[in-house]
DNA sequence: AGAATTACTTGCAAATCGCAAGTAATCTGA
DNA sequence: TCAGATTACTTGCGATTTGCAAGTAATTCT
């Protein structure tokens, strides 16, 4: 019931296959929101800037789940709440999302900063190992620190990138 | 005319402004097919083996022009013919695609035999220089020869790189 | 106990899609 | 030369999907 509508004839192409898991303008923001964000729930989703509707959300959120990217987790405190987390297959979208960010802030008009696309290509693997380092330990604290102005800081020390 | 509908309201992150270009189940296969395979013309897309219509593939040229990710070019010995062409936008994809591509055939289940994939994964910035001296140098031959069967061999030569 | 909050579902008009058919310009072969 | 094929589309239409508003059920807060 919750399965992905089989997509007509298509080759097996690996592009082919992927765009029918998540070839439209909603899914990969949830995959951002989850991955760099730190959002989890359904009304963060919900309110997360891009303007989905709710029954677009669900929808989303059945597939991507049908799809083995993410998995709800009951809360433990809010028995009203869901949680979504990206599965290892969700979190190894990681690369393919860094590209094409770097490449819309390059070529188009968006709220991202030259800095922080500078970070992103000069020190992609620290990046990538950053996110997956968060997902690991759960840690729920924005990749790119306020989504809106702040700026982004390479700390010196151990381990600890992209904080602000 | 020939414009995008201004989607309504979306924040202006990067993957948000990319996935108003190119979310849906079409244009990066159209991108795919100039980028690696060599095809060049309306006829070629619409049997790439995808079994895309013929309205939804006018349509998404003319986005993905209007989007200046191709440009359409007379053929000189044919004058029905318009061969499309990547612009430089349009071939700074490849980081992005190739990063799709390595995910899928990763996780799903695809017609990419595991060769490929480690070839692209372990020599991704080779493959990336090729697929650009390709676009560069107008090289039509496909990046990934004979998409069903035939095997990837990486040559030893200089640059000469996923010959058959 | 009443009001919020969370995660949805339902209904409906509008936009988009998939499929089949048609068209205009150009080329090709007898 | 000219009928038929080819190329790049457009048009029509029913089916699916989207966007928006409203409603619902299960908690949790006060």
């Amino acid at each position: 019931m919750a399965g992905k509508a089989a997509a007509k004839q298509r080759s097996g192409c690996p592009l082919s296959v992927s765009l029918d898991v998540f070839g439209d303008r909603w899914s990969l923001l949830i995959v951002r929101d989850l991955m760099v964000r730190g959002y989890r729930t359904f009304r963060e989703f919900l309110h997360s800037g891009e303007g989905i509707a709710t029954n677009v959300l669900a929808d989303r959120l059945k597939k991507l789940e049908a799809a083995g990217i993410i998995t709800p987790e009951l809360d433990e405190k809010d028995a009203r709440k869901i949680n979504y987390r990206l599965t290892e297959k969700g979190i190894d979208l990681a690369p393919a999302l860094l590209e094409i960010f770097v490449w819309a802030a390059r070529y188009e008009e968006t709220g991202a900063s030259c800095e922080i696309v500078t970070q992103m290509s000069e020190h992609r693997e620290a990046v990538l190992a950053e996110t997956r380092r968060r997902w690991r330990e759960r840690d729920l604290t924005p990749l790119i620190p306020g989504v809106t102005g702040e700026k982004l800081r390479i700390m010196k020390g151990k381990g600890g990138l992209l904080k602000t």
